[in-house]
DNA sequence: TTGCTTGTTGCACGATCGTATAGCAAGCAA
DNA sequence: TTGCTTGCTATACGATCGTGCAACAAGCAA
């Protein structure tokens, strides 16, 4: 027996979903995909998983990005933007002593939002794109080139020379990185605090050292 | 018209596959899975992808390990064990000297079979692994746990005092992890020879401020 | 109220995923 | 040669993947 009436699914008068500016809903679609690859994974990451997290039809994500891919480059692209943003603020709220804002970025960099297991899962996701795809390769570059460019700068106040810049700034930035990826894959071993005093012992040896060598006292390497 | 006989796809007297004991072919496996790993990164590694690799059917990936999961497990550990047996090698064959020892463990870290591309996109998959699960999360922490063992060594030997000797540990690991991964991510900033400058001068810092405090001529942290 | 623009839905398509299983056959033992 | 053990193949299954497309409807303009 068939029924002479449809079922309603919804309240007649409630929309079905609400129409939402193109740019707002990349943004809002970009949000559902962090959120997603940082519960989930890479491999979690799909389509349906990302449309159903900002609850909107798959279809969405070809309509607004073209494909999956173009999606998490442009996810990519915006929480780079995001910690980059964390740790500027940081340093900016560090005042105008030169060792106090390189600390304050070193601090910044074990704290939420930054070390968080979740970020680090976003971040794995990418890594494996920079190795297969040339595009996100030219991504990781550039947000690569400007950490260290800032830490650069933040030496460079310090009073390192110019020469000893670039090769300390790679230093600091592969040591806090380092550290960083430990904290967030196993938080037992160390936790921010001792990151934070590991990496402060480890800069202020390296500019001792520098200041000795500048002075003619030790010369090694 | 169907022909009344049947093609023969491979000659008559030759069998259709070898049968090998369990373990090599485990090993084959996992071999195999290796490559595809580091070829394909960790969204191509496939049960079809890795059978192929290693020109067997894909059943044979679940009856001998019972699952891709256990597969990659099994080739994290593997990889472990060849990268570790690698940085012993090298420390090995440095003499007897303790500095000289610990030069080696840096140098081999910033030179093949380690710094390489396509060792980078294996651990970019386990991390991911390690993320997600909590077994593979284990075997992660067993082999941090071995290096930063290593490395513990190594300083005592040169003259770093216990106390001081885990957070050093810490240090350099994560100083050498993320020079390494720096440089298989973006090979064109820096190169092996400056990753190993790069390590090598934060060492002599560290080396030297600690030797510093001892004689009591800088306290800092 | 009417019409138009376009953001959105919902489904279908082929490909590929991991896994289970029935049966074949390689190679040793007798 | 015969028989047996078991490594191995081949196939099927359901689930899920990314994508394309036609129809729908929300919301503004007139």
């Amino acid at each position: 027996m068939t029924p002479h009436f449809v079922v309603a699914t919804r309240p007649v008068n409630k929309p079905a979903f609400t129409r939402t500016d193109a740019e707002e809903r990349r943004r809002l679609l970009i949000a559902a995909a962090t959120r997603v690859l940082a519960r989930d994974g890479a491999s979690g990451a799909s389509v349906r998983a990302i449309a159903q997290e900002a609850k909107v039809s798959p279809g969405l994500v070809t309509h607004h990005f073209g494909g999956i891919d173009a999606l998490i480059a442009a996810t990519y692209a915006d929480v780079s933007a995001a910690v980059t943003a964390a740790l500027d603020a940081a340093v900016a709220g560090a005042g105008d002593d030169p060792r106090a804002r390189l600390s304050a970025y070193v601090a910044a960099s074990f704290a939420p939002p930054i070390a968080d297991r979740a970020l680090l899962a976003t971040w794995v996701a990418f890594w494996g794109l920079v190795i297969a795809r040339d595009d996100v390769a030219r991504l990781h570059d550039e947000q690569y080139a400007h950490f260290r460019g800032g830490i650069e700068g933040l030496l460079a106040d310090c009073g390192v020379p110019p020469a000893a810049c670039r090769r300390s700034a790679i230093a600091i930035t592969a040591l806090v990185d380092g550290l960083w990826l430990e904290l967030c894959l196993s938080p037992e071993v160390f936790d921010a605090a001792e990151a934070r005093a590991i990496a402060e012992a480890q800069i202020a040896a390296l500019l001792d050292h520098q200041a000795q060598g500048e002075r003619g006292e030790v010369q090694r390497d």
